[in-house]
DNA sequence: CTACATGCAAAGGGTTTGCACGACA
DNA sequence: TGTCGTGCAAACCCTTTGCATGTAG
């Protein structure tokens, strides 16, 4: 799911003052690495985004990339994905939402509802610590998998990209 | 927090039925491996597993441990927990439950909620797919890193263990 | 007894790091 | 112009794999 194209350039934009509000510099590089986080609506990986910069900054190297996006992750301008058996993630939706993530191709896609934004937690929670965001992980099969192939299959896969 | 050991030695038994169940074999290694997941309450990651059985069975070998752990989770009789950052965790804890993960110190505790085991999904779930579990992820401080430190700080520890 | 699991060691692959050059502020 | 960021390549892990030996069924 490809974000709209103005949407992405304010996120870019975004970006842009959240680095210097952070005190570091605004590179090329840098636009260009979140820009390929955001445009993609999805949650792509390290070696996506390396990719999808490379077309527009071929002499980006990965370790640049590596560096950007925990240096964003960081300054909590994007956040991440981690699912077992898989690469990170990043998502430059900072938005409140939920994942729903396939279990046999690895798709991940985000779900919104502001009832589930907003969960009553049980009070054992409490004693826990103190808490700082709450997100609903939905597991399953996505339309794709669940229709025509075996739904016993283990495999999982990453989203393909030239 | 350490599991009961009368717990510790039925579930050691429900994994012998599993396995002889999926026509694989019980060896001694595959019920250490087992044990030591299920013993300590908590997420260990491959490596702490290592250690704990290695106490007992001084020759297993770690890709022996990372065998039979996803050997286990591909016969749905553990699960897994990937945390950004953090090592794979493996989870004995097979029953309905949630994740409070401190996003300082990389600690994960379990905590239940009848309520939050049958939330209504938003509609819009229905169209991504097939969904098969769910659960609620839970971040913050936890006790420990709550009090006393600075809350702006961003590492990430493993538990360490001997 | 036979097939499957284990241990060992080596290969594999993703991620991080040191350093000199380059570019933002 | 000085400092921070980048690119390159090597180092570093963690994880997986091939193969001979051991063992559960």
């Amino acid at each position: 799911m490809p974000r709209d194209e103005e949407d992405v350039r304010q996120l870019v934009e975004r970006l842009g003052v959240g680095l210097r509000d952070a005190g570091v510099r605004v590179t090329h590089q840098r636009l260009e690495i979140f820009r390929e986080v955001a445009k993609s609506g999805g949650h792509p990986d390290v070696e996506t985004v390396f990719r999808g910069v490379r077309k527009r900054v071929p002499t980006v190297s990965l370790d640049t990339v590596y560096r950007a996006l925990w240096l964003f992750t960081d300054l909590g301008l994007i956040t991440t994905l981690s699912l077992p058996r898989e690469r990170l993630r990043f998502d430059a939706n900072m938005k409140p939402h939920h994942h729903f993530v396939c279990t046999k191709c690895g798709m991940a896609s985000d779900f919104y509802s502001e009832e589930l934004d907003h969960l009553r937690l049980p009070g054992s929670v409490r004693d826990l610590g103190v808490v700082q965001k709450m997100q609903v992980e939905v597991r399953g099969l996505c339309r794709d998998c669940a229709e025509g192939t075996d739904p016993t299959q283990r495999t999982q896969r990453k989203e393909e990209e030239l």
